[in-house]
DNA sequence: TTGTACGCGTTATCAT
DNA sequence: ATGATAACGCGTACAA
């Protein structure tokens, strides 16, 4: 009797119950409690519903930490990511923590360098000392076979999100750009534009490839001879926008549109033109590319790709950790299609 | 003799040294290894170089998990936000992570709503579960007092980050809002700016106040009187910006000059000023608060205060964790000077 | 279907 | 200064 002080059902509890208290309170062995606790199936029902009320009189909640230890596997989701743009960063952040949202997860954020030789390495450390129930990877790092490999080697489940099937569906969350740009420009074509310049994504990165194929497709596709110099290179910050709006800007014919392979370019591209005298879209039309809260902010409104990157970082962390709704999260949609937002920033060409 | 062949100095290691192996090679208890981790003073400093050479040898490294059960305390830094923008949270991601950077902790990303009534027991069900050895509190939620009073009474250490002094030095990063914006107000009177809006931030947000402070400290010494309605309420997002200009510009005589209380605002108020046909800075001035990526990216380019948030997180993680190279972390800066970015949004009034 | 005994890898207590 | 042993709270063989 006096051992009951410890679970009063009032709010007081500062001491917080364990799985013995249930067991205890319950009648049963604490082995059953655990199989309530993680749903095995053997379990007399009527066992279940009373250990279940004790649970919820204590609410007893088991200790993560504890769980951890004799799991050898933690409840976190980890976010590993080589700084694609900030908004980008922040837009899965949300999504996954609205997949998260109401269970037992957290999401720990890793940065990682990819340029370092020591990147594989860094993320072994990681992975193996955490012991990390999932992780999600972004582009550009999301499409390194090498880096999936390593989570698998280590018994730590994966989703990549990029802009291209780079894996399978339990493992892939993906947007189709090649499509979307193929879209966007011919919209650019459709308003009369014959003089269409690209700018385009780092190299080696995969968003940047497709992007310039569904470009180069529907170029081909209206039957235009672009000059070589129409496409230049950019690393999707506002700053290499500026400058390869200018080296387009430079040429003769110069280009009376202009599609940046990212809305942080195409705000370059505006800037650039506004420093020149230009405007927007009267001297020079411009389409983006993620719809960041950037493309709508800046002067005129940027018409641009919308990525519905939200819904699909959370698609990708219902995938990790089973959306409790459907069976096994297996039913959650790996392709995404994105859409062509216009806004201000596209007109027809001057006479 | 053929227990040695789970510590193999090579590189295969498949499963990781424990505690029991170091010692074991060593020759000595495992809690002497648990001494020499935990830099125990009381030890023998040749004992201490033969296990931290044992450790070297296996790659040893503690288990964060194992840790964390006996301690009652995980590595584990937390940083709980209500959604201020966007940049401002990752730009403290970006600080926190800096400041974690090579050592044992990790990041967890917290976010919560702060009007919500169950906003508290939220958190504490959060930090009792999760075990958290620190958090940082961003604003506005940093504001409150119950709060931190709460990761007290949990044993959770905490740093807020605040526009004013909110705390003790242990337990506090600010920047000092009020002085930078009497500045920047300053800056606009020195232009020669007598009718000057204020937009300011959400009622409740210390933030809000204490910019509002300033600006009003600035026009009262410039010996300034300004109709009421000369302040215009937002809350802090681009589209209030957009509307409390409206409100503004609609005056009669209306502001020659603007200071908006963060940038998404102020991007707002010369999105308006376009639509209105007014430009930028020939026809109104403006001013924003934060120095975000938009701030530089918008046309024209935005003055603004630039406010040191990303040191700021840093010192205030290092606050959390203790700086290494400091004594105990005390020695971190609390009070952060913002300074004045001029750029091209701001002109003198036209004759 | 349920319980017993032990392991997970570390730190804490209290000896020596 | 160091070591034996017991926590920490939960999961899993294996037995019942």
């Amino acid at each position: 009797m006096a051992e009951q002080d410890r679970s009063s059902s009032s709010a007081k509890r500062a001491a917080k119950p364990t799985i013995n208290d249930v067991a205890r309170l319950a009648g049963v062995s604490k082995k059953t409690v655990s199989r309530v606790i993680n749903r095995s199936a053997l379990l007399n029902s009527e066992t279940r519903e009373r250990v279940e009320r004790v649970i919820d009189e204590l609410g007893y909640v088991p200790n993560p930490q504890a769980r951890a230890l004799a799991l050898r596997r933690n409840f976190l989701i980890g976010l590993i990511h080589d700084n694609p743009n900030a908004q980008t960063v922040l837009n899965v952040q949300q999504g996954i923590l609205e997949a998260l949202q109401g269970t037992e997860f957290e999401l720990v954020v890793r940065p990682v360098d990819r340029r370092s030789p020591l990147m594989l390495e860094d993320v072994r450390a990681f992975l193996s000392r955490q012991r990390l129930f999932g992780v999600m990877l972004l582009p550009p790092i999301s499409e390194n076979d090498v880096l999936a490999a390593l989570c698998d080697e280590l018994g730590c489940r994966y989703v990549r999100m990029g802009s291209a099937e780079l894996d399978d569906p339990d493992h892939l969350v993906a947007s189709n750009d090649r499509e979307a740009v193929r879209e966007a420009t011919t919209y650019l074509v459709d308003q009369g534009h014959r003089l269409i310049g690209l700018i385009e994504g780092p190299r080696g990165f995969r968003s940047a490839s497709e992007r310039r194929a569904g470009f180069e497709q529907a170029i081909e596709a209206a039957g235009i001879e672009l000059p070589r110099n129409f496409i230049a290179e950019g690393n999707y910050t506002f700053e290499s926008g500026i400058q390869a709006a200018n080296r387009l800007l430079d040429l003769a014919p110069a280009p009376t549109a202009i599609f940046a392979s990212n809305d942080e370019m195409a705000a370059g591209v505006v800037h650039a033109a506004n420093q020149r005298g230009l405007s927007v879209p009267e001297n020079l039309s411009v389409i983006g590319f993620d719809d960041t809260a950037i493309a709508a902010h800046i002067w005129p409104p940027l018409t641009t790709v919308r990525w519905p990157i939200i819904p699909m970082a959370r698609s990708a962390a219902l995938k990790l950790v089973g959306n409790p709704a459907e069976r096994k999260g297996a039913s959650e949609p790996s392709l995404f299609l994105s859409s062509l937002v216009r806004r201000a920033s596209v007109a027809p060409p001057r006479g």
